[in-house]
DNA sequence: TATGAATGAGGGTTCATTCAT
DNA sequence: CATGAATGAACCCTCATTCAT
């Protein structure tokens, strides 16, 4: 209901900015229109105009950021099936980790998606099947290159997991883990850091799986 | 005055329990004190009377958790550094997989601490000072007894939280996995499978760290 | 500037006609212009721009009401004043049964009275003067017919009160009627019934009272 | 839920009273609940904390006039099945035309009937079980004293809406009655000279109909 | 004429908290 | 120790209306 709305409204787009970044930070319920739209400048009632209630002012934030998402150049880099398996594991947790951890503008949408995790809303079907599963598929077959043919499905998703697990776990954590190592500024050379330190340790874990399966017949 | 209540109230007890399930179930701000009363058969005032307000009462559930979770009998065999550190570390993470999807009865100690890193409150550094840093230091030590003297510390501390990171995932990101996974049902023997894959996987990354470390100088 | 509009627009005959069908549901307060635009398939400031406001809307709807109602042919039969005038007063009684319970296109007209009774607006004076006192007039005229000239005037101005109140009770408590009656189904046939119990009922009323001022003197 | 308030709060008493008010004259749904706890001098709230919701303040007053209202005289006399049936219909029709114009303290009883005849709510089929389908009964009763036993239940039953019809029309339709009949000012005498007039006018109508079925075999 | 955009008022509900007993 | 009563703040949403094209 009332998406007849097309014409190119600054209004809205602040208002799916805002939308954002408060979802972002404080999840579905916690979040409040009265906040986003104070973030946004616009009026209380602009997300009923534009998007009917709340619910459908997430879903258009939902959407908004699957469209810009997809444009991420280490997206592209892990793709690109030529290249090393090993340097497109790398590129896809470098990519995840600074989606994840981007400040400012458009530095949420990660977060979105971490959030949608932590605190499941009715969209989240929406959500894992446009957001997370191509990009868990890709994963899985980089892993596949990795751990060659005789691993069972399963055990590659397992290992996908596990990769997911660090990066989400760096950002999402974030608060106990600057306590517990104040060394960690969150800062660009940080972020690469862990990334070298994630795909290590995946790799590692990934090779060993390989030799056992490969040792196995 | 009548700032502290030392007598055995039954009431007190019964609100703590509930509390502490409640806050489990949907974090500090989601959780209502009406819930909490509701279920802990008590008067809305009650939570007033004993422990001021609802973050008094928050303050006063992470106490009770740390006490009655010491005892965790996993937590003694991850500590008997006598045993093969392979072990030790595979206890620690089936322990630390049990405590987070316990279910019913004294199960929300662990989802307390998941729930509390999701969201911090303002009593997170209390709970890092008492629950995490201790356990983290443990699981540190672990570590450093497979990967070897020649680690630095910094290391050692990611590789402790990329472990982290896979147990609190499966937990977390419940909602995304078994869509993803469906053959997952968290069942008895799930939680030991994943056990068992978090533990060889990390074994992996942690000894090609200590070759690397050991073939530096 | 700009008030009157005298163009045969078609928006404006859409609204009027929409606005009918909702004001005659739903009543004046609970009415909605939204629900009101959203039928007449016109954008939301239509009836700002045709009617300056909501108010404006209903007043325009009874006028427009006004025009269409006269022409029923129960009505033109109700007058015939040479015909017998039980039978004027049977075409009255099921003229308006079947006005106030007619459904779908142009069944309104009944219905916007009907409600306006129950719940009277400002426009109430004008209604009352346009439409409820020319036919309430009319079935005094039919009832002095059956009474004789005898019967003061009240007494006769209170008989016909008694037959427009079985006629609008019957559509008016038909959510009541229906639980206490469920034999009844308000359909063509069950309307026609309707009539007949009420003219008959009210004949014998009447004729007791002829015959009582008959003897008075 | 939230029904364990069994204290004697005046509050809540003030509450049932502006809220039987308010009701009864605008309805269910045009009654606001800041506007009921205004003429209750009560907080806002406090209608959430004894009623739970409007819904549930709504149906306490239901129950509440179901309490105070079967202590009218008029009952018993109707009831009274040794007297005279004219006089019993008389009675009946005065008493409710009493209980449905009576002003002030508890005048509001019968109009909320009307009101929940008007815009039936979800509580209508508890108020048709426990007010009207009684006294409808009653109502039955009185006619079937009067025609006999020949009439099939049917018609007896349409007599008996014949008569509810003009006492609530009374009332029902005032605002329009005062206009066309000004001479009526509702006192009390006025109330009786209806309650005279319906009485009369529907006795020669359930006597015609007593002659005709007597007559039909 | 007609449309998209924006605004202010108000309504019901939930929640944590405090008061008096 | 414990309870019923009461209060103020904030939330989401719906509506009628107005403004600028």
């Amino acid at each position: 209901m009332a998406d007849q709305h097309c014409g190119k409204s600054n209004t809205r787009q602040r208002l799916l900015e805002a939308a954002g970044e408060v979802f972002a930070e404080k999840g579905f319920r916690n979040a409040t229109v009265r906040g986003i739209v104070r973030r946004a400048d616009a009026n209380l009632n602009a997300v009923n105009y534009y998007f009917g209630d709340k619910q459908g002012l997430y879903q258009a934030v939902i959407e908004y950021a699957h469209q810009s998402i997809e444009q991420q150049h280490e997206l592209a880099s892990a793709r690109d099936e030529a290249s090393d398996p090993a340097e497109r594991l790398f590129s896809f947790v470098r990519g995840l980790l600074r989606r994840v951890t981007r400040k400012g503008h458009s530095g949420w949408h990660g977060k979105l998606m971490a959030m949608e995790m932590a605190e499941p809303t009715e969209v989240l079907d929406i959500v894992v099947a446009r957001f997370i599963r191509p990009r868990f598929g890709l994963l899985a077959g980089i892993i596949r290159d990795l751990v060659g043919e005789e691993t069972p499905q399963r055990q590659v998703e397992l290992c996908a997991e596990s990769v997911v697990a660090q990066c989400l776990h760096f950002v999402h954590g974030r608060a106990i883990i600057t306590r517990l190592m104040p060394f960690l500024t969150y800062s660009e050379s940080d972020i690469d850091m862990m990334a070298h330190h994630i795909t290590q340790f995946s790799l590692a874990g990934l090779k060993s799986l390989a030799k056992i399966q490969g040792a196995k017949p």
